[in-house]
DNA sequence: GAAAAAAGTTGCGTGTAGGCAAGTTTGCGT
DNA sequence: ACGCAAACTTGCCTACACGCAACTTTTTTC
């Protein structure tokens, strides 16, 4: 479904894009963030310095994409995936609630280090834009397209609402690692999330009624 | 209502500001925007190229900051002042193609300028954000701060919406420069932003009979 | 299967973003 | 009015992003 065709030449690039993130974690943690350059991660990878800006517009990207990962491909799959009979609004928040909290527990660690550093935190709250695109075919998909407009304006909600919903976590993560304790849990990002996109769930149920009418005429 | 105490300090801030974004924009329109640094600008306003950055994160952003101009606040105020009688989502929807349908004849060759240079298209459509913060005060005062989150979510949501057509008219308008005659129409506006809005409308309906609901219990 | 075309990599050079610490200006309490 | 504290400006310095043009590798075409 979402593997072409192949070819050697983007089986390369794909396992240089994941040589770059996983390089660059892997020395974030070791020696903290601040302490990576950019040349390094280049060397850890395998290639020269400035292919490594032919994947990544900033230091940060690659640190979070491999938290990020793949996962606005998969979110846009969920979508998809959800049997007919439930409505959109329900399949598009169970589908995000689901591939947000994965339980990647070696992301954990990682997730420390990306609340503390404000760059990374930055970066790692843009990730959520990755979405749209996928999400508006996903959601395209189920409307029956009729009008690809509204499917791409519900998929940029929907981000925006997910952005909404990381930057409280964060905020919530970091202050309770101030206040004291350790810090992972924090508050629930499901229910963080689930707050966040209830009150796009009128709009998601208009479109769908909306499409079904129009596809009844 | 929006002019604090005022005091010296403030105001200076916004004077240099100000500088800033009418000399990049000066400049950029007389060399054409390629030829003019940072350091250039910096020189016009009057203050050290280290300022600039204080203000400014990016080359692109004081230029196209001279256009977007202070219209997050006029929006946030604009939806602040709309009768009580009209629904939430109306009063957003005017407010919105209000502001962004200005009459600004100065602008004009402006965003001629920004069309033509990938770097000043997104840090055009970047602005959008920036509306967010003002326009969750403005809508939070219309719920009548029952519910914060959902405030933020609305807004980050119309600021998405808005987004997503601001890039069809700037793509609309790229490629009708690129296909023949003058460029300056392309596509309205104003239509745009409202079919890009029309989507949302059922959520800030359904917000707002929420609020009236729980406010009467 | 060889040659042309398309796509990707790399080094170089220029301009830029931002941390830090010292110097300057503004605001405020007394 | 005075002086202290907080906020802003600035120069210096390091690392970084990205255009460009030459070169290498994969894909396509005949």
């Amino acid at each position: 479904m979402t593997t072409r065709p192949a070819g050697l030449r983007e089986q390369k690039k794909q396992a240089t894009r994941e040589a770059l993130r996983t390089a660059a974690l892997r020395l974030a943690l070791e020696r903290g963030p601040d302490n990576v350059r950019v040349d390094d991660i280049a060397e850890a990878a395998g290639v020269s310095p400035r292919t490594y800006n032919n994947y990544f517009s900033s230091r940060e990207q690659a640190i979070v994409a491999a938290v990020a990962g793949e996962r606005e491909a998969r979110v846009a799959a969920a979508v998809a995936g959800r049997p007919r009979g439930v409505g959109l609004a329900d399949a598009v928040i169970e589908a995000i609630v689901d591939q947000y909290t994965a339980p990647d527990e070696s992301a954990r660690d990682a997730l420390l280090l990306i609340v503390t550093r404000p760059a990374l935190r930055e970066a790692f709250v843009e990730t959520t834009t990755a979405i749209e695109h996928p999400l508006t075919d996903a959601i395209a998909g189920r409307l029956g397209d009729g009008d690809p407009h509204t499917a791409r304006v519900l998929a940029a909600s929907v981000a925006a609402a997910v952005r909404v919903a990381l930057e409280q976590w964060l905020q919530a993560t970091v202050s309770s690692a101030t206040a004291g304790g350790l810090v992972v849990p924090s508050g629930s990002l499901p229910d963080l999330l689930r707050a966040a996109l209830a009150p796009l769930a009128p709009a998601l149920d208009a479109a769908e009624q909306r499409a079904l009418r129009h596809r009844r005429q």
